[in-house]
RNA sequence: AGCGGGGUGGGGUAGCCAGGUUUAACCCGUUGGGCUCAUAACCCAGAGAUCAGUAGUUCAAAUCUACUCCCCGCUACCA
């Protein structure tokens, strides 16, 4: 392990104003995850970062609304979202927020530097105001009604309707109003700053058509939209919640939320490091592999706001990859909060242990914008049949048979037949076919793999039969026991608690996660090692299909 | 509308980017058999698909190209 690899993986932040759902864990926490764990296993250097994004509108309306300071809002969120995330076993090695003070100061730092490089200039621009709240009214403050002729649902806001799906034009909307008072708005002049991002399309091409690392499919979109012409980027709003733009002494002016909230991961990495006592931050962030797992909502923001302004200030190197992931179905429909067909993580986690989700996403989501379609029945047949009645079942009759036949003592290994070199063999391709998937990001794939690996010592235990065999038995026994083994490290990154549970039936020292990946290929269990009496490790899912 | 993705046995999917190594794979369901260590789990054998349609490229196409039909998603001043 000469060359240990430097990783940063980071998640994309979450909104704090609403619960952790299974179309942020499908596209981007789960996948960051098992690939975080599975690098962990590898013996990489490697960091999962993460943090809520706390500035913009929304949330400042809605705190406004509960009566609260935004700066308590966002703390609850914070909060309640690391729970979230702890308990479906998603491992940060830091979660920070984007109002925390590095944040603040790299964001500035940024701003400043953009400036000096003269990729910003002010511009002023009419923006409605709301003369009876004495304010400005950005993106969503203003609401009405829906212009499109066969729709007109009233109570919109005025950059898209959520009845009929449709974006609407600024401007267009009908009949606008203040969110907060309802009051008509008057249009008044405000002086904005605005980032140059049309000057970076070149370079942004060449990035993109370099770095192999990006998916084909995204990459198209992305360079279809740069043909198109990319326009300069108004980069402030009139809002008091955010981080205030340098320079100038304008309390109600800020930088707008997609300015600041994706430099929290070099922030909060650097803030990581610097905890760590590498005060060079800087400089470990460019000598790793960076990694952004997004959802696919978020394309445009980390194909070309980011690497631009990465590209304008010159200090922080691109992404080498940006794992794009789909959209969020529920049984085929569109998943949606306001119109009450989602599915929290905590509802989830109330019936169903975090496994089953992570073994169930897993398995269904490819590695591409594809929409990923969550279904109860579909559930319930993959944990019953693939998860529970192959491995569940290889890793339960094995340790049973052990514990009933043995005394739980594992038994010697005589000479081995054909078809024990043939399961060695195999224990070896796992190994490293697996490896191969996960290193490319093909977790649905890897996973499949593991599966097609116990679905084959399934077929081992059947065929030598040790249960009337009794004079190869002990060598079955032998093997089959390190095939658990095996198995609970190969299944850590994707169902981390059940991996942990085989390790501990089988009595093993430590935890699962402190194993080497590559020790999944030989026989660690020794002759004489005496397990724990096994418990059933998976209960079957009934009737999933319920709300 | 533009762009992107998809249409594969009864259901759900993989394979397509790097065409032949596939007699088209996997899970469910289904037919018959076996086993009884195991959570009605496990194993074996079988039935069932001209890979949406049409026309091309090629010695060879589910895989490449063009067009047609259907489904879904995205569209920057919305996180």
């Amino acid at each position: 392990m000469l060359n240990v690899r430097k990783i940063i993986v980071t998640s994309a932040l979450i909104y704090a104003n609403g619960e952790v759902h299974l179309g942020h864990v499908t596209s981007t926490y789960l996948p960051a995850d098992i690939f975080v764990r599975f690098c962990r296993l590898n013996g990489d250097q490697v960091i999962h970062v993460s943090a809520t994004d706390d500035f913009g509108t929304p949330i400042s309306i809605e705190a406004n609304k509960k009566g609260v300071k935004p700066e308590d809002f966002v703390a609850f969120w914070n909060k309640k979202d690391r729970e979230d995330f702890a308990d479906l076993g998603i491992s940060f090695d830091i979660f920070d927020r984007t109002s925390s003070e590095e944040n603040r100061k790299l964001t500035q730092h940024f701003f400043k530097k953009l400036d000096e490089n003269g990729y910003i200039y002010e511009q002023d621009v009419l923006q409605p105001f709301c003369e009876n709240c004495d304010r400005f009214l950005p993106d969503r403050y203003i609401k009405g009604t829906c212009p499109f002729d066969d729709c007109g649902a009233t109570e919109q806001y005025s950059d898209s309707c959520e009845v009929c799906g449709r974006p609407i034009e600024p401007g267009a909307i009908k009949a606008p109003h203040c969110a907060i008072c309802g009051s008509k708005p008057i249009t008044r002049s405000s002086k904005h700053y605005f980032f140059k991002l049309s000057e970076f399309s070149n370079p942004l091409k060449n990035w993109l058509k370099q770095n192999q690392n990006l998916q084909l499919d995204v990459k198209n979109y992305v360079l279809n939209w740069i043909d198109e012409g990319l326009r300069d980027w108004d980069i402030t709003r009139d809002l008091s919640w955010g981080i205030p733009v340098p320079s100038i002494d304008d309390k109600a002016k800020v930088l707008y939320v997609w300015f600041n909230n994706h430099l929290g991961y070099i922030s909060t990495a650097q803030k990581l490091f610097a905890e760590k006592g590498d005060e060079d931050g800087r400089k470990t962030w460019n000598a790793s592999a960076i990694f952004h797992f997004i959802g696919k909502d978020i394309v445009y923001h980390h194909y070309l706001y980011l690497p631009a302004m990465r590209m304008g200030v010159d200090e922080y190197k691109l992404p080498d990859y940006i794992p794009t992931r789909g959209y969020f179905t529920l049984q085929g429909r569109k998943f949606s909060k306001s119109r009450e067909w989602y599915i929290s993580v905590r509802d989830f986690l109330t019936k169903f242990p975090a496994d089953y989700l992570r073994f169930y996403l897993a398995i269904i989501t490819p590695y591409s914008q594809a929409d990923v379609n969550f279904d109860w029945q579909d559930f319930e047949n993959r944990i019953n049949n693939e998860l529970i009645a192959n491995v569940g079942n290889f890793v339960h009759r094995v340790l049973t048979f052990t514990w009933s036949q043995y005394k739980g003592q594992v038994p010697e290994s005589a000479s081995l037949c054909d078809v024990d070199k043939e399961l060695k063999e195999e224990l070896v391709n796992v190994v490293k076919e697996a490896a191969t998937e996960i290193n490319q990001i093909e977790l649905s794939k890897g996973l499949r793999r593991i599966l097609a690996f116990s679905a084959f010592c399934n077929k081992y235990f059947q065929t030598k039969a040790p249960w009337k065999n009794r004079e190869t038995r002990n060598t079955t026994l032998y093997l089959c026991v390190n095939a658990v083994r095996s198995l609970a490290i190969l299944l850590e990154p994707y169902i981390p608690f059940s991996a942990q549970k085989i390790w501990q039936q089988l009595n093993l020292k430590d935890n699962v996660s402190e194993q080497t990946w590559d020790s999944a290929q030989e026989l660690k269990v020794p002759e004489g090692h005496k397990i724990v009496k096994p418990e059933t490790l998976f209960e079957r899912v009934q009737d999933a299909e319920k709300q």
